[in-house]
DNA sequence: CCTTGACTTGAAATCCATTTCATCCATTAG
DNA sequence: CTAATGGATGAAATGGATTTCAAGTCAAGG
């Protein structure tokens, strides 16, 4: 590969020239300017990136942790990461977890080998203590709500939301209410479990199913839910894909949506529209917008984002 | 930041050794080994990745260039693509180009300035003989098939798949199908119109609307099929989002799908599961983990994976 | 005519790790 | 007892840029 010092030696100027020109610095006589740029044309000269992060020591290119890539509530955090990210001339790396804690630190640690001049974490396996000490080589910031944490956050109030959600459910009758959610030790799974109690007091047995994911999920924790002894009126789900199973399973069963069952769904996503579903909407693509946007200005800010409840056919 | 020559000082041996023990090469004393590894601990060194980079001259890195990163099509690209290059030890970055020319040229710039080991294009804006000089500075993969070119890929068989749905649909009794496409210019676009010239001879006027996307497209796309004087029987919709968009507009009319019409979607998505939809599977999480698998032989092959479809309700 | 400041330029230091080369020591084989 | 071999180690070159520093030219101002 052809480097600096070869166009220096054809066009006849020492590196630093040719630098300058490369920079676009004042202060070079427009011959040698030309000369340089007419030989840097000729070779096909393109400056070695990595040598020139080393001496610069950052690189434009932001890391984004999060667990599934093909889980739509990310991708809709990534797109706002991404857009952001285009419109500062910075670069996305995507780091996929899948939840394990090693492979965490593993991305965390190349923030330390200056791969990355940030990181955004989306969701994550491990403690914060155990997180934590990685910001001292660049910005870490959550997409959760950090509070007493040295860490930026960009998050909605999922607290809130689960209450006005469940509230709106309760105004309209429903006194048996189930809900799915993800990993039982998320945040948003202790967030709405709190919210639960807070609305509805004790949650009965088997009107919580963890782990959905996925339309399939849906269906078969919609099944469980509607086979119980006491069945729920009423179903939160943890997200729109989720939430068009458990559709799909009451339709089947000619179970009327929402006379017989309501739903509500969460994130807004395609899934859901043509189902009429209606959902919590946490904004997901802004509070990656706001991410991107503290992780450049190395801020420790803690932005939120407010939610809103898109009421459509199911409820 | 403390460096290798550090680690070197405090452990009184040469950086020579450092290294060595850095790369576990054999023949380093282990007294001087462990001393080594002590000091590293204790100043809590971490190797810098772009000098790594510049002397060895790679990365470990992939970029992927999409047009949109919100396109649950290039999603399911992108998760196979990042399924591989997590087994792979290999990092992703997305390279979003709105299929703008000159950002895909920057994006293929970055190849020549060694930021990539490779690239793996899912689609693309520029023509060809403008993207083909840029795999002298490393592996260009395309995920569209590329006959005549030295650029390997990993496709399905449009043109084939195309001509048996329209067949099915045929075969049904259907004599009036319109369908939805994406961008004019694209080789889907162009093999779908093939396709139907074979199957169904000239495309009656209004019968193909490009430029769908979404679940709203697919719905105005519906809107101005059904207002036609000759009435389409069936809808064939470029992606289930599209489909799903068709099958709410007809459902808001009072249409019966599949009786009244019929619909057929594209790439098998989860907003086409909680509808019924019948779906062409181009198997794109397929397609991705060989377009990686390829780039990391720096492989010109072209793999042909097989497409399949989907029969649910509404056809 | 001298000083000052604006331009121009190149040598060399710097960023940080890998790798080649040379050297040296200690065995072991012949 | 010598030659060959295997281990162990450091100096220096290398990868490819940026940037500081010193020095030189030239024109304008006093």
């Amino acid at each position: 590969m052809t480097n600096i010092s070869d166009i220096a030696k054809h066009a006849g100027v020492s590196v630093s020239t040719v630098s300058r020109v490369l920079n676009n610095y004042k202060y070079v006589a427009s011959d040698k300017r030309e000369a340089v740029l007419r030989v840097i044309e000729e070779l096909n000269y393109t400056p070695n990136k990595h040598a020139i992060d080393l001496i610069r020591g950052e690189t434009r290119n932001i890391g984004v942790i999060l667990p599934y890539n093909n889980n739509t509530a990310f991708d809709q955090l990534l797109n706002g990461i991404l857009t952001k990210a285009s419109e500062n001339d910075y670069l996305i790396t995507v780091l996929p977890s899948q939840y394990h804690k090693e492979r965490e630190i593993a991305y965390l640690q190349k923030l330390k080998s200056r791969q990355f001049d940030g990181i955004i974490i989306t969701s994550r396996a491990n403690d914060w203590e155990t997180i934590i000490p990685y910001s001292d080589f660049g910005p870490i910031i959550s997409c959760e709500y950090t509070p007493h944490l040295e860490i930026g956050c960009s998050y909605t109030d999922r607290y809130a939301s689960f209450v006005e959600a469940l509230q709106l459910l309760k105004s309209r009758g429903h006194r048996a209410v189930a809900f799915t959610t993800a990993r039982l030790t998320s945040n948003s799974t202790q967030q709405i479990i709190l919210a639960y109690q807070e609305v509805f007091g004790e949650i009965p047995s088997g009107y919580h199913i963890s782990d959905c994911q996925s339309l399939e999920d849906g269906y078969a924790a919609a099944k469980l839910f509607l086979q119980l002894q006491e069945r729920p009126t009423a179903i939160y789900a943890n997200g729109d894909e989720v939430g068009g199973g458990i559709y799909v399973y009451a339709k089947s069963q000619q179970i009327k949506v929402p006379d017989d069952l309501a739903i509500i769904g969460q994130e807004n996503q395609p899934a859901g529209i043509g189902l009429g579903l209606s959902t919590v909407d946490h904004q997901l693509t802004k509070i990656g917008e706001q991410a991107f946007n503290l992780v450049i200005k190395k801020s420790k800010e803690k932005v939120k984002i407010p939610y809103c409840i898109v009421e459509r056919n199911s409820v």
